[in-house]
DNA sequence: CGAAACGTTGACCGTTTTCAATTACAGTGG
DNA sequence: CCACTGTAATTGAAAACGGTCAACGTTTCG
């Protein structure tokens, strides 16, 4: 998106720092390989995760609207760092119209993501939340699901526990709802509503 | 943020439909009252809720970047919009290169939120998701917080029920961690971590 | 060739959901 | 001004469900 930006990367071992709350707001990440976890301290003491950033996704985004991180941005385990310094950023933008279009669309969708992925969490049942995580991710008709991570993986995004997860997929596959395969599941059509 | 913008009202009864699914892209809109439904139609012909917008929150923003509805938009209870017709943003953001940055930083200040809601959802037990979503939302030191909804209103975001919430609520005041007043709770500052 | 991660299943336990019932109000119409 | 109705706030009890612990076969990769 912003090609010609200064490319720096950084690895981290675990624990290790990538910026402390509080700190000037210099850059916007992506994470390259690893975890990266931002960490919010309150002002009583405590802190609060505020979300765990994964392989291929940015991290401190709100930084270029913001002076100062707003939170600690720890390696979870080693990890592979992509900084791109904010200026570059607030370049780009302010010489090419489209530049900040294309930030807002970026944005955009990562707000529908974000906002389905709340909703599944709605679904109380392992099965049913898992069913529905399966639909949005499917293609074709029938619908089949291409798995390209672990479910150990996926449970998390999910939010069960891997366990859950496999229960859950004898339990749907038992009751015909759907077909697995190698590194692939089928959906079932069912009839009515 | 667009001010110029000819903002048209629509109320609507419950069960109305705000757009359809593949309908026109022709308007962002923002939630006067009530609540909007997303739902999303699948190739199997089942629905997903992507999104339940409510009073104060804007909805198929993604919309700007797309040329059809991705979901339905239903009224889940008699409701109010406003509907900003997207030419008008787009007019608005062509014009004024500071208008995108607003939006992105809207977006992102959205994004953010998100990712510390979805966070709190990996908490798992009642009482530290409660106490997590208290200290996120309390003000001054000693930290308190300043209900402006109920607490049944208020359960739905934390993704517990009303009942959880009101058990946890109790625990947490009965170990001290909090005090609640009318209208009001009041977080304890404990020492350690 | 081992160690580590993945996949899978069983059993048990703790928690939350559910279902139910009760109290406390706030607003409404008579 | 009050009975009346609907929502919010609570609390109890039982059931359902997912988490946790454990065990084991399998695959992967250095």
């Amino acid at each position: 998106m912003v090609e010609s930006a200064r490319l720096r990367r950084r690895s981290l071992r675990q624990t290790e720092i990538v910026f402390l709350q509080g700190d000037p707001a210099t850059a916007v990440y992506v994470v390259a390989a690893g975890r990266i976890r931002l960490v919010r301290h309150l002002a009583d003491g405590s802190s609060v995760t505020m979300h765990v950033a994964r392989a291929g996704e940015t991290f401190a985004e709100a930084v270029l609207f913001a002076d100062f991180y707003h939170c600690d941005g720890i390696a979870d385990v080693g990890s592979e760092v992509v900084m791109i310094p904010k200026p570059d950023i607030l370049r780009a933008m302010a010489a090419d119209p489209a530049a900040s279009l294309g930030l807002a669309r970026l944005l955009a969708s990562q707000v529908r993501d974000l906002r389905s992925r709340l909703e599944l969490r709605n679904v109380r049942s392992a099965s049913e939340r898992l069913l529905a995580w399966m639909r949005l991710n499917a293609a074709g008709n029938p619908p089949i699901v291409r798995l390209d991570r672990s479910w150990t993986d996926i449970s998390a995004d999910i939010g069960l526990t891997r366990e859950a997860i496999y229960r859950a997929l004898a339990a749907l596959e038992r009751d015909g709802r759907i077909t697995r395969g190698d590194g692939i599941v089928g959906l079932s059509v069912m009839g009515g509503v």
